[in-house]
RNA sequence: CGCGGGGUAGAGCAGUCCGGUAGCUUGCCAGGCUCAUAACCUGGAGGUCGCGUGGUUCAAAUCCCGCCCCCGCAACCA
């Protein structure tokens, strides 16, 4: 039987838009490798969602005056609108709230339960009486003790950076209402015994070594050499599942427990839609054969790592785990971070409104922030896209069909003579395309983007080497032969291209007239230069990008506040 | 305090695990070509690889020690 891809893109949160930091880190490489392995043939299934539970949505929904259940709805529609409005191909776009991750969650949790790995501890919760809730630690503002700072959080310092407890804070405040009647109440909370699988997931994650990247086993290892403590999983809320057990009624699971379980009750929301072809199981209760790439920012390392693969392992059922956890680190705008509530940054409906989604698609790949962290600039955005995409790709394209059209027609001229120069692009291609399968295997994005763009290159080596322009008047079957296998080039790629610039390369296979579902290239160079005969007729292409123009870029730079 | 990541030509990165005269892209300079989106192709200049004129070694960006700087870090900021 062969192997089944499950692929997940980490849930963004609904609260709110998300920005371009939120689609390199995890949305954009997991559709990509989706594609990808799509294109190879594979058993593919890639999920991802909306994560809604937990205070911040009911705090945004109150803001927006409607009930928690209408607000995540809106909000979850707006996200599913732009990722489709930037390709991303999930097989199911899903919710945490949904009543199978319901089902999943309860299932989850009473094997814990019933495992002696469910534990009841009286915690100290901050309550303001103002707003009438409790409030998460980082929502109590006040001075910090160790350094003065007038603003720290509860959970944390951002002046001098120490962990805190709301507790700790002199002069405490409601972040929300501002009211400084806080109140400290015990109440009672379940946990997960995370000391008691600790081990365990210490000899699994060392077979990770030299597998995941630098920054996700690392991090992993890093909580595992502190030592995991209990972990609460419920909280006093009103938005979340409500949890099964006597004596917490009116509490909720917190959100962090349910929203990892959310990529198997998002996949039962898939197979729910046509039980009798897909079936959950196949890929989350399967583990031989499945397997499991997951993507996500350095911040949900320790969840995806730690925390999730721990509460699947304590049911003691064989869930599929996680195979390979691709972690990858900040995208900052300007040397700062995106910000919601400062509105530093590009959120991704107005990135669509100043240009098409393959523009965005290429460059974040292209400066993934895979071994540290990355800045977002206009300068460099409109560099690569006038560089690589209009110049080298672009171009090539253009000018290979302008002389066919203008020497030959709105054909593919005769293939004749095969000489060195093509035997050498056919070892050059032969070399670049194996290289780039690899790294997109290995998901080494950038060294991919980076052969990929060598491939384009060395069509404009070819060119210039045969001079075709010359041939023509001299040695017309010559010629013919060149731009025969320059056509050749622009759909083969065309088809390379597929993963990181769907919509464009859809645009450059068209103009033959041929396929438009992409299949990933398994034959030598030669074969592949080949499948375009004399006679194929083509349409001329339009001009596939546009370049950004020093004015265009010093407006953006305006309009987005960069550098300030 | 501690922990993790990073510190390599003007800019952005690879190379570090498995030591052997420092590589890629961009930018700059020169040449070629003129089919094409003033583009393409070729060549060149440019780095004491954060610091210690530290240790090991015939040989260190790569291993060891000490220090400095930047980014991140306890769970509802991706």
């Amino acid at each position: 039987m062969s192997k089944k891809y499950l692929i997940t893109s980490a849930l963004p949160y609904v609260n709110g838009l998300p920005h371009l930091g939120h689609l390199v880190g995890c949305l954009l490489p997991a559709d990509v490798y989706a594609r990808f392995c799509r294109e190879q043939g594979r058993d593919t299934l890639c999920i991802c969602g909306t994560d809604e539970h937990g205070t911040p949505s009911e705090v945004g929904a109150a803001k927006e005056n409607m009930p928690v259940e209408e607000y995540c709805k809106k909000y979850h529609d707006l996200h599913a609108q732009m990722y489709q409005g930037f390709n991303l191909s999930f097989d199911y776009f899903g919710r945490t709230s949904s009543d199978q991750n319901k089902e999943i969650t309860y299932r989850i949790f009473h094997a814990l339960d019933k495992n002696g790995l469910i534990e009841e501890k009286m915690t100290k919760q901050v309550y303001s009486p103002a707003d009438g809730r409790y409030l998460p630690d980082s929502y109590v503002i006040g001075t910090c003790p160790y350094c003065g700072y007038e603003k720290a959080k509860g959970d944390q310092c951002e002046n001098c950076t120490k962990v805190l407890d709301p507790t700790d804070l002199i002069n405490p405040k409601s972040a929300l209402s501002g009211s400084s009647d806080i109140q400290i109440k015990e109440t009672k909370h379940l946990f997960l015994n995370l000391p008691k699988l600790e081990a365990e997931l210490n000899t699994w994650i060392e077979t990770k070594k030299g597998i995941w990247p630098d920054i996700a086993y690392s991090v992993a290892k890093k909580w595992l050499k502190e030592g995991l403590q209990e972990r609460g999983i419920t909280r006093d809320l009103k938005w979340g599942f409500s949890v099964p057990k006597e004596g917490f009624e009116g509490k909720v699971f917190y959100v962090w427990f349910d929203a990892p379980i959310g990529y198997i009750g998002i996949t039962k929301q898939w197979s729910d839609e046509k039980p009798n072809e897909r079936n959950w199981e196949d890929w989350w209760l399967n583990p031989e054969n499945v397997i499991h790439t997951e993507f996500m920012g350095k911040d949900n390392i320790p969840f995806h790592s730690i925390t999730f693969p721990a509460t699947l392992r304590g049911t003691g059922e064989k869930w599929t785990e996680v195979s390979f956890l691709k972690g990858m680190n900040w995208l900052n705008f300007a040397g700062g971070k995106f910000s919601k509530s400062a509105k530093r940054g590009i959120f991704l409906d107005d990135a669509l409104k100043e240009f098409p989604a393959d523009y965005w698609r290429y460059w974040l790949m292209a400066n993934a922030p895979e071994s540290d962290d990355t800045s977002f600039t206009f300068e460099t955005f409109a560099a690569t896209i006038n560089k690589d995409l209009n110049d080298v790709l672009g171009n090539f394209i253009n000018r290979v069909t302008k002389m066919t059209v203008k020497d030959f027609g709105l054909q593919v001229p005769a293939l004749g003579e095969i000489t060195d120069t093509e035997k050498e692009l056919y070892a050059t291609l032969d070399t670049l395309i194996k290289q780039y399968t690899d790294y997109m295997e290995n998901l080494e994005i950038r060294k991919a983007l980076a052969t990929l763009r060598e491939i384009w290159v060395s069509g404009n080596n070819y060119i210039a080497k045969t001079e075709p322009w010359k041939a023509v008047k001299t040695d017309k079957a010559r010629a013919a032969t060149i731009l025969n296998t320059g056509l050749n080039l622009v759909r083969l790629f065309g088809i390379l291209s597929a993963p990181i610039m769907p919509e464009k390369a859809k645009e450059m296979v068209k103009i033959f007239g041929k396929e438009d579902v992409f299949v990933w290239p398994k034959k030598s160079a030669q074969e592949l230069l080949q499948e375009l005969k004399e006679g194929d007729s083509f349409t001329a292409p339009e001009v596939l990008f546009q370049k950004i123009t020093p004015e265009r870029k010093e407006e953006l730079k305006l309009k987005y506040k960069e550098g300030e």
